[in-house]
DNA sequence: CTTTTATATGAGTATAAGCTCATATAATTG
DNA sequence: CAATTATATGAGCTTATACTCATATAAAAG
């Protein structure tokens, strides 16, 4: 008997809003399911250092990325994978840009979204 | 073979701005899969006619919902019915706000997301 | 037609978001 | 330890967001 309270919309309204930049997501998708250090994130998202270190800190500092240090590199990882998979089915994408897998489950996409894909 | 290109990341972008609000969120809840008038969005949110058409406005204009004038009466209503299954399945909680139904399937809720409701 | 009810909107304001620049820290190498 | 590579952060700027107030429009009722 779950009832939709305060935090839960604030909750959410906190996720959405980590998501609500293109850069973020562009970085979110660039880490996937795998680790990777933050030059990687740099050459796979072709954005500055600056930009992609001040995306990182509020996405870390909510939990939803992770980080863990390797000598001089800071690896970040995507705390809970399924946020992965659900990004993944909202683009209607598949992990690797190819085509989708019909044997699983995929959100059926936004339709109205393709309004603003002019 | 769908590649993951600039304007996707801005739509789904877009989306999660959209969403991002927790009064937004109220207004779609409460909207859920009716057709509710602007009196009856106010009533059942508590929040003030201004406000309630303010983020009604870019909510419609996007698509997101769409409206219907009866009378004096406009009624809103989602226009992408998965959006609401979405949203109740990353709030965790039930249409209704009652008990889960095991039978309907539900993304696993973000577990990260605890670490903000307190 | 005037009044009332339902809804929308423009203007103004305070706060926050996104970005860049310069600089700081952390670990590695020489 | 000095220099280099990897990453982080504070300050400042610009634009956007959330909100309220006053007012406007739309339909219905009297």
């Amino acid at each position: 008997m779950k009832l939709l309270d305060e935090k839960i919309l604030d909750s959410l309204a906190k996720l959405f809003k980590l998501l609500s930049d293109a850069n973020r997501l562009r970085i979110i998708f660039a880490i996937g399911k795998e680790k990777k250090s933050v030059s990687e994130i740099i050459n796979e998202t072709s954005l500055s250092q600056t930009l992609v270190s001040f995306h990182l800190r509020p996405l870390r500092e909510s939990g939803l990325l992770a980080t863990e240090r390797k000598g001089p590199f800071v690896y970040y990882s995507v705390s809970e994978p399924g946020l992965i998979d659900l990004l993944i089915s909202l683009a209607g994408v598949s992990p690797k840009g190819e085509i989708e897998d019909k044997g699983t489950f995929m959100f059926p996409p936004m339709r109205f979204m393709q309004r603003w894909m002019k």
